[in-house]
DNA sequence: AGCACGCCGACT
DNA sequence: GTCGGCGTGCTC
């Protein structure tokens, strides 16, 4: 009797196993929907066998897809993902599949929920039918478990599985393997775009409104097909079914499509691969890039990404020989100029530089970018710029107000505030820059002619965000954090104006340069000619300042690493956050020691003491290792990464962080 | 993750 | 005396 172990999208690490009914022809990727407590959910096969003791088990209950989504190379990457971030297989599959129809309308079992509302009942395979869905061809769906036992039983016909496609058999593996190739500067992404051709490829982008431009971009040499959630859900299985069949070689999507089949020799390429939004929040959770390098080497395809200011990671694999750089000669700059804050700045943020550059920009009848932060979460010196820095871990200490001490992220060193400036003796040490708010009405002020609009998406949610979009679109002068960004195109700026970039450099985060140096870069780029960067700042020397502003990219980098390797962050060590959560502080405590106890006596990994946050409900424990991290982490945490009886708390792990400032 | 089962407070 | 809170444990 044949039993198929099935994984669900829930944080379950074992997947569950299944009597397939006679006849049926599976295979291991294939999605099928199974009764799982109450419900049928769906899932995806990851095992076949032959057992014979399978009688207790129940049986399937129908194919979720007429045709397996994935092939074994798929799962195995798939399986890889979810080592390497220690989440289920199960909720990483279904973070990268397409919908089915199942997985979107849960359907009933036996009887009707009593949550749901009023069920009306039409067939799945209608409702199937009129929403384009994939039905089976040649069998009836049965509405459910009991009708489809009836079903059987009548001798109806028996579903048909799909078929093994010859490719997956013929255990050709990879041959030599391309280095990755990291394309920076100046029309990168034509670059990007003739590399490919009109050749097979997977495109994968930060966003949907970069998947309906790069859709249409490659669409000029060849059909494209869009995985991403800005078409609809019938499109997209299309899509992934026409790649399946071969049908379609050209694709575009979000990190939701990393695992798209693709003809051999396709090229897969990461646009901006040093966007945070290849790495948010929830499963898949693993970077992009990660996992478009690790499936490249494993398919023998070439990878292609694309960066304006790479990840450090990145780089230093090109510094190290493991991907190739190609830097285009440097394109038009800025004139750029810095406006020391030092010592001023109290009660106005425009500087007499930034305003004069400004006025110079709104006569020209160009466009003013003034960026702001929200509000730092550090202190600095007013007088020498100096951040509070801890000690041994150099990230800006952070500031907690009601508390009135400073703690780091790092090491959870806790220390009080200090009277006067650890540098200079300043008695002036202030957690706040300037607001948006604040910057808003100084402009207001000072240009009551101006259009002027407030764009922070970050902050601003629904309808009133998209009215602020608006009005950014058609200001003058848009004040707007680092999201703003993307309201402008290249050259699209008269005027950058950074209101007080220190506040980024306070954030308690190994990356903050790295964040700051991207922003100030991103904004030179989208300058017209003739145009200007003015910078206000406290440390004008700061090496992103100086690196930026010279448009020399080396220089950054070479800083960084620098930094990084000495303190060893990442690219030189991984990083885990494991986060501790229990309702009693005693639990909390006892908890968050015994973790850290646990991960302590493996030597390999450096583990900090757990710190508190500032609502003292969770614990931090921040965990540096080396490539193995994941799997120290998997074997020291109880029960492999499960969240142990919820009496007791739970365990929540982030490997390699990348927002982790809050 | 769902979902049910199971013991303690304010109410028709 | 019940309705219902969410703590606890299971799902092939």
């Amino acid at each position: 009797m044949t039993v198929a172990d099935v994984s669900f999208d829930a944080p379950l690490s074992h997947p569950f196993s299944y009597r397939v009914p006679d006849g049926w022809t599976l295979a291991p990727g294939q999605r099928v929907v199974a009764p799982l407590g109450r419900a049928n959910r769906t899932g995806v096969i990851v095992a076949l066998h032959e057992r014979d003791d399978a009688a207790g088990l129940k049986p399937l209950f129908r194919l979720a897809d007429s045709a397996r989504v994935l092939d074994v190379d798929g799962l195995a990457l798939a399986r890889w993902i979810a080592e390497q971030s220690l989440s289920s297989l199960g909720s990483t599959l279904a973070a990268l599949l397409p919908p089915s129809a199942a997985t979107n309308h849960p359907e009933q079992a036996t009887h009707a929920s009593s949550r749901s509302p009023a069920p009306i009942h039409v067939s799945e395979r209608e409702a199937a039918l009129k929403r384009g869905w994939p039905v089976l061809e040649g069998s009836r769906l049965p509405d459910t478990v009991s009708e489809r036992e009836a079903g059987l039983k009548r001798g109806w016909p028996v579903l048909e599985g799909s078929r093994l496609r010859s490719s997956d058999q013929d255990g050709s593996r990879l041959q030599s393997v391309p280095k990755p190739e990291l394309l920076v500067g100046a029309g990168r992404e034509t670059r990007l775009l003739e590399r490919i051709g009109d050749g097979p490829a997977l495109v994968i982008v930060p966003d949907v409104e970069a998947a309906a431009r790069w859709a249409q971009r490659l669409g000029r040499r060849g059909a494209v097909v869009r995985l991403d959630s800005g078409v609809d859900d019938a499109e997209r299985v299309a899509a992934w079914a026409a790649l399946r069949a071969g049908a379609a070689s050209r694709a575009v999507g979000t990190r939701s499509a990393l695992l798209a089949p693709l003809p051999r020799g396709a090229t897969i390429a990461l646009v901006d691969e040093h966007e945070a939004a290849h790495k948010p929040p929830g499963a898949p959770r693993l970077h992009s890039r990660e996992i478009v390098l690790e499936r490249a080497a494993r398919e023998g395809q070439r990878a292609l990404l694309t960066a304006g200011t790479p990840s450090v990671e990145m780089w230093w694999r090109a510094d190290s020989a493991r991907a190739v750089l190609e830097m285009a000669a440097p394109g038009a700059w800025p004139t750029t100029q810095v406006a020391d804050t030092r010592g001023i700045l109290r009660r106005e943020p425009l500087t007499p530089t930034l305003s004069r550059a400004m006025r110079e920009t709104l006569n020209s009848g160009r466009r003013v970018l003034l960026l702001v932060s929200r509000l730092a979460s550090a202190l600095a010196c007013d007088e020498c710029g100096d951040i509070l820095r801890c000690p041994e871990c150099v990230i800006a200490l952070a500031y907690v107000r009601a508390a009135r001490t400073l703690g780091c992220r790092v090491c959870g060193r806790v220390v009080p505030l200090p009277e006067t400036c650890p540098a200079c003796r300043g008695r002036r040490l202030s957690p706040f820059g300037w607001g948006a708010e604040r910057v808003e009405h100084a402009v207001r002020r000072r240009f009551p002619e101006a259009r002027v609009a407030r764009y922070d998406p970050e902050a601003t949610r629904g309808a009133r965000a998209e009215a602020q979009r608006r009005a950014a679109a058609e200001a003058q002068v848009v004040i707007g954090t680092r999201g703003a960004l993307r309201l402008f195109g290249p050259g699209a700026l008269g005027l950058a104006g950074f209101v007080a970039p220190d506040q980024l450099l306070r954030l308690p985060d190994f990356r903050a340069g790295e964040r700051l140096f991207s922003l100030i870069w991103g904004a030179a780029e989208r300058i017209a000619r003739g145009g200007a960067l003015v910078l206000q700042s406290q440390s004008p020397e700061h090496y992103v300042v100086d690196a930026a502003l010279r448009q020399d990219l080396g220089a950054f980098y070479r800083h960084e690493l620098k930094f990084r390797g000495e303190l060893g962050y990442p690219p030189f060590r991984r990083l885990a956050v494991v986060t501790v959560t229990a309702k009693a502080p005693a639990d909390l405590r006892r908890l968050a020691d015994e973790v850290a106890a646990a991960l302590g006596a493996d030597r390999e990994l450096v583990v900090y003491p757990p710190s508190p946050d500032r609502r003292n409900r969770l614990r931090r424990i921040v965990v540096k290792g080396r490539d193995d991290l994941p799997a120290r982490l998997a074997a020291g945490l109880p029960d492999s990464g499960r969240p142990p009886s919820r009496s007791r708390g739970t365990i929540a792990v982030e490997v390699d962080p990348v927002e982790w400032a809050f």
